[in-house]
DNA sequence: ACCTGAACACCGTTCAAGT
DNA sequence: ACCTGAACACCGTTCAAGT
């Protein structure tokens, strides 16, 4: 009746911490409970270590999230250059791109604010130069062109998931619901389109594209961009 | 030689606090110290009150941040509807929003992930709606279209200012650089046109667009957007 | 190489209490 | 109405020390 075997403290009789393992344990941590809630002390916790066990593997929390954002690039799965056009080759990357972040919302939505030069984003790079490359833009044309590609699509994305406060109650929701729908009285063109565009545009919205997603803008959005290339190509 | 006169605690015998003040402290920090130097303490202290002075003014963090975003929208410039042509309107409008947010960097590489409903942003949309629909995009259009021209604008900010991380020192700097510059040598076309790309081509920079200004791939990316709604419109 | 254990210097937020 | 003063429950990060 006595213990004789010790209760192990972890589930697993675990091996090292891999880098892998702390990135993808910090991606669920978002996904499950917003990217507020992502602490290296929380994930620490989640993973059985130290908090200082987290620095080892991946340095400190700004140096995570970007091997989080380049763990992201990296499971993008983008069209093969040589079966399309290149501007089908365009419309089909972005909605690669869309899909894979759209897996993760709160972190679609703060794609903004991660400039870092990573081996992933550099591939991405290539690929697109390539394409436009073949698809005959000018020399001088190139970088403008491949800008104008790279902010369209992910732009487009941190908008489109751009997240509601954490801490918004259904009480809050629906007070904004509310408080648009009677200010846009005063607002004449707005107030005509009304159903066309409350919770469907930017700065009418009180959800995020997560529950609310904005499938036709954005496809409509990338062939402008597309077209507008066509037409400016020298 | 006694002291009769008590030195004073504040600089001036302020009357109480505003909201105004706090939101311009708040947009003074960042601007001067960066998004991660923004505490609701350190705004009180600069304030000189305790810090739940700041929450009876302005809310929450969070809330803050809305007030914030709110007050750089109303501090927009937008040009006269009925002297432009809707497309030229589009442009001067969206050089106008670069302009302003260009003055508050890292407040502009944050915007994503601000989903907020607030009067000015209203009003900033009934003007592009109002534009678009004399400019002749059909009802279904519009909504379509007004997406598309927000997501360009306030897409392309966040990315052109996305900040490097606040505690990049000058050696990281230079590492990076040379990271990206051998990395390339595997990527023929990025390779190829280096020159052009190097620090002016998202994934390929190391500065922010504080530092190293997109301007000439703004106007571009503009441009491409206007004649691609000229080319999709029915 | 990989992690423990503890410490340091911070945070955001709440709440009773003052004036 | 506007703010003080203090408390609570957290943070990110560092560093010596262990194995």
């Amino acid at each position: 009746m006595s213990s004789t075997i010790p209760a192990p403290e972890r589930n697993t009789p675990r091996q090292p911490l891999s880098r892998r393992e702390v990135i993808d344990a910090a991606i669920g941590i978002v996904d499950t409970q917003g990217f507020d809630a992502l602490s290296m002390r929380g994930l620490a916790q989640e993973l059985n270590v130290y908090p200082s066990a987290i620095y080892w593997h991946a340095g400190n929390k700004a140096q995570l999230l970007s091997l989080v954002y380049q763990r992201l690039m990296e499971d993008i799965q983008l069209p093969d250059p040589e079966t399309l056009s290149w501007d089908e080759w365009i419309l089909t990357s972005a909605s690669a791109v869309r899909t894979e972040f759209g897996k993760h919302p709160d972190l679609a939505a703060r794609w903004g604010s991660q400039l870092q030069v990573t081996s992933s984003g550099l591939e991405f790079a290539e690929q697109v130069l390539k394409v436009l490359s073949r698809g005959g833009f000018s020399d001088v044309q190139l970088p403008l062109a491949y800008n104008t590609v790279s902010a369209a699509i992910f732009g487009w994305i941190t908008a489109e998931f751009a997240t509601e406060p954490a801490d918004a109650e259904e009480e809050w929701r629906t007070y904004l619901e509310k408080h648009v729908s009677e200010s846009i009285t005063q607002l004449p063109t707005i107030n005509q389109h009304r159903n066309s565009l409350l919770n469907q545009a930017f700065s009418l919205r009180w959800e995020s594209g997560q529950k609310a997603p904005l499938k036709a803008s954005f496809e409509f959005s990338m062939r402008v961009m597309v077209e507008g290339l066509k037409r400016l190509k020298v």
